[in-house]
DNA sequence: GGTTCCATGTAAGGTGTTACATGATTCA
DNA sequence: TGAATCATGTAACACCTTACATGGAACC
């Protein structure tokens, strides 16, 4: 009774969906596609930290199609035919009430990071013959992983505000925007000699 | 016939265990105690990279006992008496082994960073209503959260060696070791001054 | 004696991965 | 036609979290 109006507004609360099921309808939301080429893009972005499995893709496809959130594009011919999906108005929706909503807290789980905590703490047994420094060798190789995870979500592309970035205080994520904005002016730069046929020498 | 023994060595696999029954022998390694003891020290510690819940303690403490890697301090007195417990020789071994052998990769789940991902890479109606910098600013807060977690990992006690860190390359680890190099710099002062009683007010 | 916190334990449900099974398509 | 790859789907299992149930201990 009190509620305004029954279309959903984007401050309204994002209904329940896994993890799995964001995964689907942000990639529906770039363009309509099969479950497969969204595995596939999945594992070559977002994998580091949203990983998209197909165990779990395949049957949130039908939930959402259950749900309204997308539609099958055209009839499936065949039980075993590739199947296009579209993102439909009400998971548009969904979709930006996500977005506004507060996020989950972040979890990670670092093997190599648990191995380092106890092995400090412990006894000199495990300051020994090089144990320390092998684990720290592998924390180099997590960082870099780190790396990626971040390179994924500020692509060349769409640009975070400058401004906005290096007031984000963290020395790690300014660090990055700086790798980010250099990456993403080399882009500019190429693209635009490319337009000129006299430059096409210059990479 | 080839194995030179039958003892554990340390290049030898570890056992098959789960994440959370490594955090229990872990514990047991630095002090005998109890199942709660242990919740209650994760959760003070590596909780942020190394998930222990109930659910999952008590069943792995009956586990472990049952493979012969820890054992009840004194009979149990009751149902549901405290119970102390502590590492065996082969979960001493065990842990060892865990220590040297190859850890899984980083897993990370941040949901704060998938809606950034997606806003980021879809229409302009993302980039709107100042959703990007909101987003940005809840990146912030996950950052902040990272740095927990490294300094859990990295504490004032046990150090690694100084020019091992430098060696380590990641900026963002090489600054968090100087937070943590200052840091245990206070505590080394604090500990030097406080015997003697003239530098009393000195924090 | 009742309340509060310590402490162990269990049940239910969700999430995720892996491996496999099956059918379509393509290309030699 | 046969092999390789694309594509969907399922089953089994591992792990995790939450919530709850139960009992002991301490304190008023």
């Amino acid at each position: 009774m009190s509620e305004p109006s029954t279309e959903s507004q984007p401050g309204n609360e994002p209904p329940a969906l896994t993890p799995t099921a964001w995964a689907i309808l942000g990639y529906l939301s770039l363009k309509s596609q099969s479950g497969y080429e969204i595995l596939r893009a999945a594992r070559e972005s977002i994998a580091e930290f949203w990983g998209v499995s197909p165990g779990q893709l395949y049957p949130q496809l039908q939930n959402l199609a259950e749900l309204g959130f997308i539609q099958a594009q055209g009839a499936a011919e065949g039980p075993r035919a590739k199947q296009q999906w579209s993102l439909t108005e009400a998971g548009q929706q969904a979709l930006q009430q996500w977005f506004t909503a507060p996020s989950e807290p972040l979890k990670i789980r670092d093997e190599a990071l648990a191995k380092l905590f106890f092995a400090a703490k412990g006894g000199p047994a495990g300051r020994d013959s090089g144990l320390l420094a092998r684990l720290q060798a592998e924390r180099r190789r997590i960082q870099a992983q780190l790396d990626r995870t971040l390179a994924a979500a500020l692509p060349d592309g769409p640009l975070p505000d400058p401004q906005e970035a290096a007031k984000l205080g963290a020395p790690e994520l300014a660090v990055r925007y700086g790798a980010h904005a250099a990456r993403t002016a080399r882009h500019w730069a190429k693209d635009l000699l490319g337009k000129d046929p006299r430059n096409r020498a210059e990479p």
